[in-house]
DNA sequence: GCGTAACCGAGACGGTACGTCGGGTCTTCCG
DNA sequence: CGGAAGACCCGACGTACCGTCTCGGTTACGC
């Protein structure tokens, strides 16, 4: 956000040259900023490889040497965006599970150019396999951190040892994604303590029990 | 599923001609299946309604009278499917959402046509906001019936007073559309037992509360 | 040349509809008037569909619809400059052969875009067999005339009953040929009477015959 | 066509480094042997740089540093096929000019790889003045021979002193230029001895004149 | 009972974007 | 400094669909 200036719109002064054989990081740089521009002013329609190439003038061939496709090249997009704001394990797991709601997923895609980045690259995985394959790598990944904090939620004696983490840790990705899905992430951020207290606690009555 | 065996393949007797100035019934099935069909053969991607006009003898602007763009359509093809398969309410909440999710969700999309459209749709309403104002409409409606089942289950005192049933709605959907888009039904289909009672019983250590 | 000023450049008035499930001929029209255009501002270099179809405003769909390939656009682009200036067969071979040199070879070159485009035209054709065979066919044609012309001079004692008619043509045709390939057609238009006189007369000497 | 034959194909062990500050003969070599070859295996068209370059083991910057464009490595190319067969000159100017259409033009052509590569010379020639001017210049070194040829039989009385040389063999050169180019060289000749002929005796009526 | 309005199949139209190929330039690294 | 390597920008290629349009023909309805 604070060095693109000069690619976001092509002046005319910033053509790169080859730089030998090798990748030239600053044609890739210019690439992965001008797909960010242009998701930013055209949203996920509009989106192509042609604009990409025209904003950050390259060639097309440029960006599918390194990008397979407009999928990768999202990927790539959304990735630059992984913050890498601190996932605290504080010791509590609810706050833990609030935090990882709030700040890596539905506080992370809130007024954020990263939503529409990830809703398209869901949508392109429906279509895609390939797409698929590399989106559900990327989250696995993401999970097995929140994974670890629930074992160790199990150790402290916190969390029952019966419980299966990845499905706890699957609700909750699953309700981020679902209110991404449907544009809700804003009414969703009201909600995200209830959620984690409803995974906590579950809906039976616990007189009844 | 029973009468479009001769839409299946353009024999070239099955020619429709207008039936004077009104919509064509046999047209509209005959497009329907044919987008079906498409969607059989092809997947999400390969859906184009050039590849539907053709397989179904139809014309474009036949097409695209009656249904504004392709989400309108394959919005209407799911429906098409939308299973009558009885919803018990047996009584028993864990039982009732068990087979929601079985049911309803997950074990309609298995191995079945449905789960390759409804992808489609979700994946068209991120670029689309008609598509996602329809999908989200849809939604709500199948959300209600299970709303009321666990509201019932408030009052036979099964479920805690205080708990949002929406939010419990919404977490089992969340977890089956997730696993719908990665690719996962089937694997999925295992976990809904596990699911359901994660969802009543929470995370934590009950001895502890 | 008449009524073409419209698309000459993209006014944006111009914009040609569909007329219904055939040919539109004034798409084709204006399709042809572009790529004389094209040809003239930028010669056979810079000729391409592309810039064709920019000229046109046409799509470029709408071109290979109708022409295979660049060859056959410009195959039809020359055919429309042959000139239907009168062929003479005025009774003397001489005076035959060189209005044809003149009037449908080299002078028709002359200073005019039909020497560009045969230009291409044979270049294309050492690249591509269909162009090839276009070619061929269409030049048998043009042969076909003079060699009538030639059958008569027989008839009347002029010519020698033992010659080739279509080998004398072919002398000529192929010095014409060779001259615009080599850029010269203008210094050949000095030549032509002194070309008929050798062809006729030959290069021996008669007194010693 | 003897020691390229470890450049046919990349073996991937005749990779030549360079010999110092000069140029590298065995490069050049291998450039033009690749050149030959790509034009054997793919025609004309199909005749690249980038393939060359690659086919040669070379670097695209190494081809350009030596020829300034493909046309000038195809006249190289070309220019190696130069054949040295005996030119007779014999005292007939008929043998002469047979000789002259049979060895150096036709049959040089015929069954040969100089063929495809003169047929593409002529194509560039079309586009790139530098090419027409090489070609230009190529040839009328050529034709000086004959023309010498033809002014010997002058000075013998067996050529008639007002015929214009450069005519003659124009005549002849074009005639060979024009079935080469429609690719009829095979079928041409055939006609050899009778195009000499009509180009000595001419097509008129002797008895008339 | 006859014109007309709306439907139908068909397919051309102007476009946008796709993913690929090759051109000619440039730079690095090695010898 | 020569040469291999290959990335760079650029422009054009030929294809697939988009959504619109007009056609010629076919009923059914309303005047």
């Amino acid at each position: 956000m604070d060095l693109k200036d000069s690619q976001a719109e092509p002046t005319g002064a910033v053509t790169r040259k080859s730089i030998g054989a090798r990748r030239n990081p600053a044609s890739q740089e210019a690439i992965l900023d001008a797909a960010e521009a242009v998701l930013n002013e055209g949203g996920v329609a509009g989106f192509s490889i042609e604009a990409v190439a025209k904003k950050a003038r390259a060639g097309k061939p440029t960006i599918y040497r390194w990008w397979p496709n407009r999928t990768a090249l999202m990927l790539d997009v959304y990735r630059r965006f992984k913050n890498e704001r601190p996932f605290p394990d504080t010791g509590s797991l609810r706050a833990d599970l609030v935090a990882f709601l709030d700040n890596q997923l539905l506080g992370f895609w809130h007024n954020s150019l990263a939503a529409t980045v990830y809703r398209a690259l869901i949508a392109e995985a429906q279509t895609d396999q390939a797409a698929a394959d590399a989106l559900y790598a990327y989250q696995e990944g993401r999970k097995a951190v929140v994974i670890q904090i629930i074992e160790k939620a199990k150790l402290r004696g916190e969390c029952a040892p019966e419980v299966n983490s990845e499905l706890i840790v699957d609700l909750i990705v699953s309700y981020a994604w679902h209110q991404l899905l449907l544009g809700r992430v804003e009414a969703a951020m009201g909600t995200i303590e209830a959620v984690v207290d409803s995974v906590l606690h579950g809906a039976l009555n616990s007189t009844t029990r």
